[in-house]
DNA sequence: CATGAATGAGACTTCATTCAT
DNA sequence: CATGAATGAAGTCTCATTCAT
């Protein structure tokens, strides 16, 4: 058996179960029997439950920090569609999930959470200002069309699987965009 | 003590106790000695311990739901300011904390929560169109604004404690507003 | 069944493991089945595996604090036997088996020793002075006289098992009595 | 890194853990890590954990048996004195320790304080017969003072840990030898 | 109705020991 | 020899739920 391949296992595991089931209703016994390991073996990589979850999240969820932003000037609308569709988040849907029911079980799923939301808030800000040139001065206007744009995208991520309510990120891009010229 | 007080006890216990540490981590024993009442009586009134959380819900969380609606003629943005100052939800902050944790809990959180955001987008776009009678025809355009509205009213509700980041309705009122005329 | 019967039993369960094998070898699963309880009701009663130890020290080992003590006037060696013929502690031989044995264990039954080892000296020396009014002055002996034979006895009750060598505190008990003269 | 330098730290760090939490409290991985080796090479030189304690009473104390021993004629309240600044116990503190602590855990261990107890008790009445030529024929006074003092010295060893109380074994020493006269 | 002792399944965790490399 | 991943039995503790009184 390879190095790792184990701890590997289990992750996935935890990974499928936790976003299945949710992390308190998934017993570590029942992580290790569809990690096909001896129960023991996740108490040796994680000392406790709640490290699986901290691991996951380290390990797998990565919120892309980045200040390129890809703008289409004078064309706001198409600039957040774009962002829309190209979360800065690299996770799996199962991890996506984890992310948002989680976020009360451990700081660290919040922190990687807030992070998530400020990454958001500061690219649609500064893809908008890169759309719009001139618009300098409207600060104000710009940071509550991010947030207001980030709230939509972390709601169709999360609140809208509960809710059974779709929205669609472009026509809102596009409202967004049209309140701005 | 009057039948009923004790009862009545436990559903305060319980909310509290919920919306600190959520249900799950919440045992029984514990609600019985909140609300100072032998662990038995808990469970003579509240069969199953997932009983409490859907009475708490059924009795403690209304969703105002109305065809009434307060517009401003002329004045979208007041009048969505005017709808989130008052959120169609008559519960207190504990339960409203409790209806987005517990969400995956009980399918009768989850039916609660989508209600709520059913009745939000509903008011919304009803209002907007009282307060924009010019526009009939435009539908699409206020179907998105409305759900993006709601959107940012429940963002504000649940995620914006877990991201640490604010937003002001009013803004965003303003900024939808602006994007209809 | 009556009230505290349960209880008692477990205590009585525990006094026998413990004494027999030691409190770190004695499983509560094993305390519960000699006590014919199931494993929950141990838990009840005792939250934590230490409160049961804890409870037994508190419980049914007395160590018994008076100023009165028995002297035979002009007969120290007497006295000091007679002292000898009754600790002043009301346990049963399992209970001073593990008082002696648990003293790590946990900081109450060391408290509990460190306290009869106290009365013990303080009684020695009171019987001593009673026994030799004359003696006066001679403060520091008599302390010295009092804490050996205070040594001999614990050594009796603990070390002299582990050790295999008896000691008669008769004997003992003469020979001091002869250094005071 | 030389073949033993490994088994010595394993030996090492044992003494400082059971010393101080005792045998049964301290995992084998933990000594491994005191003693930056791997859980692998404890197990290499010690087959069963019990063999650590083992080897440790075995190497590491030492109890003089010996024939010899040094009184000065005429002063027996001397000898013993003498006898009790140097135990006949080569032993680090925490040794000694140990070898009380863990005299329940196995049988080496008792057996080892036993010879250690049966040694003192030895050399005390060999001194006191050296220092009191004249006294022959009071072999049972001279085998109950042996005895005592090797009861005081033990628990000066032992249980004075425990409770607290300090006990001068050249005070007792006088107290024996004035007995004797 | 009211009470809290009783129940037991099962959760998390521990850890001595083995063994393939 | 050296290594640390692997193993699984067993330990402590939790807790929803029942039920006799």
């Amino acid at each position: 058996m390879v190095i790792g391949d184990a701890r590997t296992r289990i992750l996935d595991a935890a990974e499928e179960l936790f976003a299945g089931g949710g992390y308190e209703a998934t017993p570590t016994a029942v992580i290790a029997k569809l990690a096909r390991v001896p129960k023991g073996l996740v108490f040796h990589y994680f000392p406790r439950k709640i490290d699986v979850l901290v691991a996951l999240v380290d390990e797998r969820t990565l919120v892309e920090e980045t200040r390129e932003v890809d703008a289409l000037p004078g064309d706001p609308a198409g600039t957040l569609s774009k962002l829309a569709r190209r979360l800065p988040l690299r996770a799996s849907p199962s991890m996506r999930r984890i992310l948002f029911r989680e976020a009360d079980t451990h700081r660290s799923v919040k922190e990687r959470l807030g992070r998530l939301n400020g990454e958001l808030i500061r690219r649609a800000r500064f893809a908008l200002e890169l759309a719009l040139p001139g618009q300098r001065g409207e600060t104000a206007r710009l940071e509550v069309a991010a947030a207001t744009f980030a709230a939509v995208l972390l709601y169709q991520e999360n609140l809208c699987q509960l809710t059974g309510h779709q929205i669609d990120p472009d026509a809102v891009a596009e409202l967004i965009a049209h309140s701005l010229i």
